[in-house]
DNA sequence: CACTTTTCCCAAAACGTTTTGGAAAAAGGA
DNA sequence: TCCTTTTTCCAAAACGTTTTGGGAAAAGTG
């Protein structure tokens, strides 16, 4: 069933040598021979044997990333999205893409310990990046190659992809304040983790910048585990305010705990209060009125991690590559004038 | 940095062979250099390279799975727990999970050839199963191992995991009729896939149990792409019979179309309309009314999978793993009597 | 002690490729 | 024609394991 190269090169009464080099275009191969070699290739339906070109390459042509459930991140159109480029990009490549799920974070670093001291990839993608990652340490130690999807703090350089988070909450705060909203509260996401840095910091700016005032009790930050419930939580908090605010704009995962919250206390989304969440989930789509949200490109981002991740493994230097990509804002209907 | 046999076994001054030996526990080799040398290779870190061990075994120790964005099967926890229990136990056994992410049902085909005759795994995991799936038929011509999460249409016997949908179906359908309702709508998941067939299997069964007639005007079927939207159109349609249910059975992933419908129709979830939901998702347990639900165990189910998987590649014979696993049902808020 | 059995170890082959380092044949140049 | 260069091919080595098929030494047996 399956034909191997000296099973083929008999066929071709060739050495497997010549075979092989045929097959990889080298050139001093006659064009007719090689012609003569693929066909036959194709017609016997060879294919080498990956697991044996990766011993003699040294390569394991494996990529790793290694995901945690909790990550509600998985909701979703976004990062099957990403993973839908990383994995597409990836088998372009002829590699492949092996995946850990680990339950926390201990796991989640035994797992990746297990890809890369095992020798099981030659390289890895980090995603959902904390502000102080033990795992980028880890790598960066060992001179492993990897690319993130995120930043963090760390002075070493080192490969990333990161959407434009602050350039983004800046956006669409001044859009709302040149609506003529005064009073923009942030539900921003979980400490610790990288993105919700920037997304403050683009809320702030984008205040200042329409020469608002920043106020601490309009901001507000949710948790992973449980995104809608403390959401939902907080929402009903920001309008005990005395002076409440008339637009919200938060990550969307978050945006079924701001919907229930403002249900009960009787506000219309859209009308009564203006919304713009982060990332283009179906829910943003489908829901009546439709939510503005900003949208990232996940599966072009996805790609470019591999292809990046690709350069870091031929050798080339990691800091070299620090992707901060822009972050459309699509107009739907909840992002009105104050009434 | 990473030793490897040859290095190792001079450090020890024994061959090759013998270290590799005492590393695996074969008997013929004595219980004090057995110590010696697993003492040493877990002093010097060894551990052998698995692209060498696979040439040599003829074995990939990889298990394929392959997913496709659409399946909105994505979403929350229920893939990402069926996938945590199939990584965990491929881990256990020393194996790799590799993950492709297919467009639509032609590169998920393409996507599976490229691991099977490129020799790239061992077997492979199927999910989302249609009732006349070619991927089966597929894997079967050619001898090939796999289990399917789920059923199909298909005379040879083939291993399988699946959760029994007909019988959690029919448990929900009796419980609500035992409540009272006499009218109990079915939103059913798309035709083309297996598992819709069952629910519905479950659902005339426990209509017929209970004593109530199957109106065709209370049956409807959402679409994988569009849950939300479609599911919404559907609760709108199903109220505008003059004869209207007081109870919906579904999948959780319809559910905010549902919401919405009710919504729109003034209806209160639960108070004016009993619901109950196939699968454990966040929204059942955040919702106020708190969503009544079917639930699949699909951790367990994901490590079922696998160890089976792994029999299969063995060589045992794929008919003799037929699971059908139970349901069980989670009573909460949505599943009162009629009104 | 002489023979058989058991214990313990190892050299060589094998897995299926790619790469290295030629070598033979053909072509070009005088 | 003879020498040099180019073209075209290939044998052997290498990648790092595990398995095969012994073989020497130690232990048991009569």
């Amino acid at each position: 069933m399956t034909i191997n190269l000296k099973q083929l090169s008999k066929l071709l009464k060739l050495s497997p040598t010549t075979v092989s080099r045929a097959l990889a275009d080298y050139p001093d191969v006659s064009a007719k021979t090689r012609a003569r070699v693929k066909q036959m290739a194709i017609q016997q339906g060879y294919q080498p044997n990956p697991v044996a070109r990766r011993l003699q390459k040294g390569k394991t042509e494996t990529i790793g990333i290694v995901i945690t459930p909790e990550q509600s991140y998985f909701s979703d159109t976004f990062f099957i999205d990403l993973l839908s480029g990383i994995s597409n990009q990836i088998t372009r490549a002829g590699y492949e893409l092996i995946l850990g799920v680990a339950s926390d974070e201990e796991h989640e670093m035994q797992s990746m310990r297990r890809m890369v001291e095992g020798k099981r990839v030659d390289g890895m993608i980090l995603t959902l990046i904390q502000e102080q990652d033990p795992r980028v340490g880890y790598l960066l130690d060992r001179d492993f190659p990897f690319v993130l999807y995120g930043r963090t703090r760390e002075t070493r350089p080192y490969a990333f992809v990161d959407m434009d988070g602050k350039q983004a909450f800046e956006k669409a705060c001044t859009y709302l304040a040149g609506l003529g909203h005064r009073r923009i509260a942030l539900l921003n996401g979980e400490p610790g983790f990288m993105f919700p840095v920037g997304c403050r910091e683009g809320y702030e700016s984008g205040l200042f910048l329409s020469g608002l005032e920043m106020d601490p009790d309009l901001i507000r930050e949710w948790k992973h585990k449980d995104p809608s419930q403390s959401s939902y939580r907080w929402t009903l908090e920001l309008f005990k305010n005395d002076n409440p605010p008339t637009a919200i704009l938060f990550q969307t995962e978050a945006v079924n705990g701001i919907f229930k919250g403002l249900d009960e206390l009787n506000l219309l989304p859209g009308k009564d209060v203006a919304l713009i969440g982060y990332d283009d989930l179906e829910i943003a789509r489908i829901h009546r009125p439709s939510l503005s949200v900003l949208r990232p490109q996940a599966r072009e981002a996805g790609q470019r991690v591999v292809n990046i991740l690709m350069e870091v493994i031929k050798g080339e230097d990691p800091g070299k590559f620090q992707e901060i990509h822009q972050v459309e804002m699509v107009i739907r209907e909840t992002s009105l004038p104050p009434s």
